[in-house]
DNA sequence: AACACCCCCTGTCGGC
DNA sequence: TGCCGACAGGGGGTGT
């Protein structure tokens, strides 16, 4: 579900009700999500303070007063909701959503944040602030897209001499951390690149990155902006916090968007899915090349 | 090291 | 209306 420009919306979505502000309670409703939650996590919580939220990657990451980090993912279909209120008053769960309340944190500004999954592929995770860099699931993770340190020559680097297709090399977070299926088919289709290039075309034979490689970049950097913007895209579970929909959705150009007419002006070719690493791929056959 | 699969889980949608 | 298969924004783990 969530890739960056979600996730990141989540975080903003969070900081009014969390930093800052005390865990005045902490529920965990099941013991495990796609693993078992940390042990005695709720009372790892209850009483700290949210020093700061921030996020890798497609991770959000809670900075706690007793120096760990309370780490979350929110997998293919996890949100997070704000709401006024306390837990021992309206907002006991009820209805159908309501049935995938999985943690429920009672903050000291007043808010309730409920983190819910129906399909439970989120996780979350208590790591010594200290250890965090070095925490299996984070220490092997690229460049923040929007980072400095993601440019071109550490692009070119990184996917030099790979055989993988180019849409995969995208979307393993250990080459750039943040990407995924959407965004790596809209940043393809805006520089007319086939997804099913090698990724190693990205470099030169003396290994420095090509034309495209450079346009290939920018095109990344501005479609999450833009989509950070719209405050995400909606398709079927993401919701910002208060519960509003993102609205990039509207812009895809290939995405979900088999058998329309390509949006590039001149082009004239229709989108089409083809299944890449077992997940569909988006594209235009005639201009993407 | 790099790569190709498999799986986790629930909900929704289209076809029959 | 019901049933059934396909598919969904991710990523850890395993086997070659």
């Amino acid at each position: 579900m969530p890739e960056l420009p979600e996730v990141e919306t989540v975080r903003r979505g969070l900081v009014p009700a969390m930093e800052g502000a005390q865990i005045v309670a902490a529920e965990a409703r099941r013991p495990d999500l796609r693993f078992p939650l940390p042990v005695r996590f709720a009372d790892r919580l209850a009483g700290q303070t949210v020093v700061g939220l921030g996020r890798r990657a497609k991770y959000l990451t809670a900075d706690l007063s007793s120096g760990e980090v309370l780490v979350m993912h929110l997998g293919m279909s996890g949100s997070f909701r704000v709401e006024d209120g306390t837990l021992g008053t309206f907002h006991h769960p009820r209805g159908k959503a309501a049935a995938h309340d999985h943690v429920v944190l009672q903050m000291s500004s007043g808010k309730t944040v409920t983190f819910n999954d129906p399909r439970r592929f989120g996780f979350m995770l208590l790591v010594p602030r200290a250890e965090f860099d070095d925490h299996p699931f984070l220490r092997g993770l690229g460049p923040e897209p929007l980072g400095n340190s993601f440019d071109a020559p550490a692009l070119a680097l990184a996917c030099r001499g790979r055989k993988t297709s180019i849409k995969a090399a995208l979307l393993d977070q250990r080459i750039v951390a943040g990407l995924g299926n959407i965004y790596v088919c809209e940043a393809l289709h805006r520089v007319g690149l086939s997804p099913k290039r090698p990724a190693g075309v990205l470099a030169g034979r003396d290994g420095r990155p090509t034309e495209r490689t450079v346009q290939l970049v920018d095109a990344i950097k501005a479609v999450l902006q833009e989509a950070i913007a719209a405050g995400g895209s909606s398709l079927r579970d993401h919701r910002q916090t208060d519960g509003a929909l993102g609205y990039f959705q509207h812009t895809f150009r290939v995405y979900d968007r088999e058998g329309e007419a390509c949006s590039r002006a001149g082009c004239g070719g229709t989108i089409r899915r083809i299944i890449q690493g077992g997940r569909s791929t988006f594209y235009c056959p005639r201009c993407q090349r």
